[in-house]
DNA sequence: AATCAATTCTAGGGTGACCTAAATCCCATC
DNA sequence: GATGGGATTTAGGTCACCCTAGAATTGATT
């Protein structure tokens, strides 16, 4: 056993792919440079350029035409990134009152920045959170995380209570509306209807003011991740 | 009146020079190549070519060989981070209790990432301090700062009651040894003696458990700044 | 007025991270 | 088994920011 050597510091655009890749990879497949393209809004070429950079360093491996996987130390570097992240949300968002939409642009920037010690004792004030104001998972500091595998609303069937877990963070209008919504982590939903042909789900959301039926288009369910309750 | 335009993003280095010119500018002369050098750690050659694209962006002006004055964007765009630094100082030390010699180096950093609404949040939970853990003034919002030209503990003449407004922030050794003598911003001092052929300082320190005589050798005396507060 | 040391600038390089345009590869379909 | 469209890589730039070496400027001193 070697002894684990100082995790070298990352620039920002490093830290960010790797977060891209490590997203990406989740669903099992490695990921291809075009979604890492998507994901970053950059051209497909500068990925290729990048991803030989981190394959260089030891952060992915790399397989021509065939995707990327992040190393052992990719991985431990993403998920360090991760952790910072969704601490610094969850301080924006519980100390400081920091609008829910905003966060996630706001710690897109400052997990670069803080270091290990701000983000520790930022994770000291609120007692450890174990997940981000959007219901994402925390890492620990040494590198642990259950991704749970979630279904999303647009999966559920009438008729089904259903709990949300989670939901997509980047676009802050469409998290401004799944507040007004009521719909937002830990929330409890039922499902009344669905719409043939892609059509809206109607939902009683049980923890608006006196609870509410609300109607939610697919592609925004879609954004929607919950753990089912039951059947009615 | 042009209606002032969105200052457009700077970059972290560039935020970094114009700190730097707008401190070395306060003595009343223009900044030198050298002395920007020095205090960023980089060549004098990288500072030559910094300067000419501050220059192409309008916030300096340039007499080569003569040195460089902050425009008034410049001056601006200087006060905003210097604002963000302080800020930050505040909050990590007041509201994390974070160490007083390392507050600086992750204000360093933190300052070109987080955005105007969290630094005036942070304000405002610390009911907008005026002055930040080394005694810095705050520059206002609106970019209005009264920089006090104070006198160095090494200046001060036995007999002297002085109170300490200021202490160089950059080295945490320093800053480390200065908490242990009980000296800080706000702190009252009597010098008691000074010594020939720039030997050390004797001061009593009034705020130290009880009173504390405490010896101060001259080139530690010459980062505290003092006001005078009367003559025994 | 000539000289010299310090300062400053210029020339020429390098790296990281992006871009567009033009190959090249893959594989699903014919 | 050929082929074409989509994905990917390569080629060739750009820009910001840093470097070392060497040339030019300054102004202080002979
Ligand atoms: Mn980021
Ligand atoms: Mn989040
Ligand atoms: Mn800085
Ligand atoms: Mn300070």
């Amino acid at each position: 056993m070697t002894a684990s050597p100082e995790p070298q510091p990352l620039t920002g655009p490093v830290e960010d792919y790797l977060k891209a890749i490590y997203d990406l990879e989740l669903v099992g497949s490695p990921a291809s440079t075009n979604d890492i393209a998507d994901r970053l809004a950059i051209s497909p070429a500068s990925v290729s350029g990048m991803v030989r950079r981190l394959a260089d360093q030891g952060l992915v491996s790399h397989e021509p035409y065939r995707g990327v996987r992040l190393t052992g130390d990719g991985r431990r570097a993403a998920l360090r990134t991760l952790r910072r992240h969704r601490i610094l949300e969850c301080y924006l968002t519980e100390v400081l009152d920091y609008p829910w939409d905003r966060v996630h642009a706001e710690a897109e920037r400052l997990e670069h920045a803080a270091s290990e010690e701000l983000v520790e004792r930022m994770a000291a004030a609120l007692g450890d959170p174990v997940q981000d104001p959007h219901g994402a998972p925390i890492p620990t500091r040494d590198g642990r995380v259950e991704e749970s595998a979630l279904r999303t609303l647009a999966e559920a069937a009438p008729g089904e209570q259903v709990r949300v877990r989670r939901v997509h963070d980047k676009e802050p209008a469409r998290l401004r509306y799944l507040a007004e919504l009521g719909i937002r982590p830990g929330c409890h939903l039922r499902i009344l209807d669905k719409a043939p042909f892609d059509g809206p789900i109607t939902v009683w959301v049980e923890d608006a003011v006196g609870g509410a039926t609300r109607a939610v288009g697919v592609g925004l369910a879609a954004q929607v991740y919950v753990e089912s309750e039951g059947q009615a």
